[in-house]
DNA sequence: GGGGCTGCTATACACGGGTATAGTCTGCTT
DNA sequence: AAGCAGACTATACCCGTGTATAGCAGCCCC
């Protein structure tokens, strides 16, 4: 997207550093290999490690870099207001793949919170204006909305194969997007089915 | 739960099966060890291979008993309307992070859309109560919920820290079902909101 | 009671892959 | 011109780990 500079221009350092989160983004971060990544990226293998140190050294250089690219173009996402901020994996393009091994691997956990900062700001505002009082507090309830906004990240694969189109693509993303906004606006539980539900809960019909 | 079975009854073969699934759930495939899942079981090196094949197929039994017993158990919590149907994570217990791994390393899809497919009919029922007219295909939108009911299993370490709470306590499940009652219960979106995001995704703004 | 099966152990093999070291070339400084 | 630093390569090391083989004990069955 935004016509990607060739790969040609950009420092061995840089090259190394896409190549590494490319094949983790792919294959994990145990599968993928140093020689492969350096081969990708056209370069030897020492230099991988002339440049990075270890292994992980490079995962971290990469989430580094994972962190600086979301902030960028979260804050430019930010005057669209109805284009990103329901699906954040629309804008990542190439790192999404990354992005879904970061948090399923166990790191990136700073970028999840800061995604459930920025939403709990936005829940407290909503908040003032909805008649019902919430049943739990506001992070609680962002920390969910934010897992939920990263499910299709995270499970891309699987989504795609129920949805019949690749999340990759623009059709894939106007799909998803509608498939978002549908749900999003539409309660799956009425207000007395939940209230039924919590009473369940209150009984501590947990077992 | 459910009073689990003292281990020195279960069968070498069981032992080595569980050890497996918490050894793969905790760690991943990949950095999930024959041999420490041998210790794990309380048996020698060999005898997971005299049993198993190889580590391939000794995820391939774990899988096999994933689904085996997903099916048991989603059986068994049919008839708990408000109880496991929103979150299919309570069910799982210590199956959960295997789960998770199955998930996200690639295999499992046949338990998604097994998921979907269940989720598709109830949301064809639904939809014929629902006043406007959907504006996408039911098993999408089936896919979508799927994917998002197991995003607290998937993204559970970040859950578990945003929330504050230990998700395999019964508290913590308590917590995240209160959380997703009061978030389904109450649309995110407005209609009008709705509706003024469809225009833009008409539009065409991808971008 | 000997043959053969199953459950099980111990040990060895092979190799992939992260790490470490030595060395070359280029360009810049003094 | 000397020399030094940084980018880069080639090669060797070595440990972890999946795989393979050989052997042993108990048990059943004719």
């Amino acid at each position: 997207m935004t016509t990607v500079p060739d790969p040609e221009d950009l420092t061995a350092r840089a090259r190394i550093r896409d190549a590494a989160m490319r094949h983790i983004g792919e294959h994990g971060f145990e599968r993928a290999t140093i020689r492969d990544i350096a081969e990708s990226a056209g370069v030897s293998l020492g230099l991988v490690r002339h440049h990075f140190g270890s292994k992980q050294a490079l995962r971290e250089a990469c989430d580094e870099h994972l962190m600086k690219t979301i902030r960028r173009l979260s804050d430019l996402a930010a005057s669209d207001p109805y284009g990103a901020g329901l699906n954040p994996a629309a804008v990542l393009g190439p790192y999404q793949p990354y992005l879904a091994r970061a948090l399923t691997e166990g790191w990136a956990a700073p970028l999840f919170d800061e995604m459930v900062d920025l939403g709990e700001g936005w829940i407290a505002e909503a908040d003032r204006s909805r008649p019902d009082p919430p049943d739990v507090d506001a992070r609680s309830r962002s920390t969910m909305i934010a897992a939920m906004a990263l499910s299709a990240t995270v499970l891309r694969r699987h989504v795609e194969r129920g949805m019949g189109v690749d999340l990759t693509s623009p059709e894939g993303q106007v799909k998803l997007m509608r498939v978002i906004v549908d749900l999003y606006s539409h309660p799956l539980l009425s207000l007395e089915e939940a209230a039924e539900a919590r009473k369940a809960l209150d009984r501590g019909a947990t077992a």
